[in-house]
RNA sequence: GCCCGGGUAGCUCAGGGGUAGAGCAGUGGAUUGAAAAUCCUCGUGUCGGUGGUUCAAUUCCGCCCCCGGGCA
């Protein structure tokens, strides 16, 4: 493996800082940015993503920005799989890739492994979320319980989501969500044998960030970002409709909701997500060098980072 | 000045003679294809102050302070 071909992985919570360290290890490394974002990926989320605008993008190659519908429904499988295709285009170009973004479940698959589950389709996916609504959770467990007791006793019986899925790829499949992931392949990426960061952030510090950056957000015209999303309908089960404020701004932008409230209930769920991405980070990437967004490394030192493996 | 209603967890409030409990916020955690999603755990605080009644007061009584609303 070449030098340029180890990847650069940086995990960091939402606001942290992410975007401008990968810009400078792009500088540095002659690299490209690809983005581990769930959200970012939407090209109706400019604004309210905190996606890098046309300045940034310009510094250096990115992929993976801004590139899906707000009707197409992604999935990590699906980011994991252009991933694999962007890693090859940047070996190609003798890009060094710097992979970066928020969403922990998929640095777990690039760097653990992904079980290669067929997708679900459109119609399995509608029928599961009638049944969810109408029956609950034991609408999948009665089934479970019956067709899949090996998945059903692995999972939170509490969780909808996880009881969904399950069911879904049982229904989609006629095999066990439990017996495919007994059959993961190896990672994409080991991460041995890549650079691992992880920006970590202080609790304070972030919560600062994140209020000021939400502010920023509604000057840059996050509110006519929703309007301009909304006009041909909400659908809150659609994924890009997850966008954290998405739906407050709606409200207001309807008059059901006064504006303050709006913001700060966008703020208050954004730190409620930078704990979790916190608790994925600190819990699963471990081994991963931290770094501390209050005391970033100097050019040199990132230099010295980017040519050793962690 | 008088009358009424309040002053209990960071916030909104419930309760009640044996030192108290919910929601929200916050915390810690889970999470192999919707993940900015979804789910689980964790509740001691001078019960406004002060005097009294009582074996025992945050709870009852008096006075005082503060916040609403009303009458002057």
């Amino acid at each position: 493996m070449t030098p340029t071909s180890v990847p650069i992985l940086i995990a960091g919570a939402t606001a942290s800082g992410k975007s401008a360290l990968a810009l400078r290890l792009a500088a540095l490394t002659d690299g490209c940015v690809i983005n581990a974002d769930a959200i970012q990926v939407y090209d109706c989320w400019s604004v309210l993503s905190a996606r890098p605008d046309a300045s940034e993008t310009a510094q250096a190659p990115h992929h993976l920005y801004g590139h899906m519908g707000k009707y197409d429904t992604y999935s990590t499988g699906h980011w994991l799989r252009e991933v694999a295709t962007c890693l090859q285009t940047a070996q190609d170009a003798k890009q060094r890739p710097i992979i970066i973004g928020g969403t922990g479940l998929y640095f777990t698959a690039l760097t653990q492994g992904l079980a290669e589950i067929p997708p679900t389709p459109d119609s399995i996916r509608a029928e599961g979320n009638r049944r969810r609504i109408a029956q609950g959770k034991n609408g999948f467990i009665d089934d479970l319980a019956r067709e899949d007791p090996e998945t059903l006793a692995k999972i939170d019986a509490n969780n909808p989501a996880r009881l969904q899925r399950a069911w879904e790829v049982l229904r989609a499949t006629g095999t066990g969500l439990s017996r495919w992931q007994a059959n993961t392949p190896p990672p994409l990426v080991d991460p041995a044998q890549a650079v691992t960061l992880h920006l970590n952030a202080d609790r304070d510090w972030l919560a600062e960030r994140i209020e000021r950056r939400f502010d920023l957000m509604m000057d840059q015209g996050a509110m006519e970002e929703v309007i301009a999303y909304s006009a041909d309908g909400w659908d809150p089960n659609l994924p890009s409709a997850q966008a954290i404020g998405a739906k407050e701004l709606l409200q207001t932008h309807q008059g059901q909701l006064d504006l303050d409230t709006a913001i700060t209930l966008a703020k208050d769920q954004t730190r409620q997500f930078a704990k979790r991405q916190r608790t994925w980070f600190r819990k699963r990437m471990r081994d991963w060098t931290v770094i501390d967004p209050e005391q970033m490394p100097s050019d040199q030192q990132l230099h010295k980072i980017a040519s050793t493996f962690s």
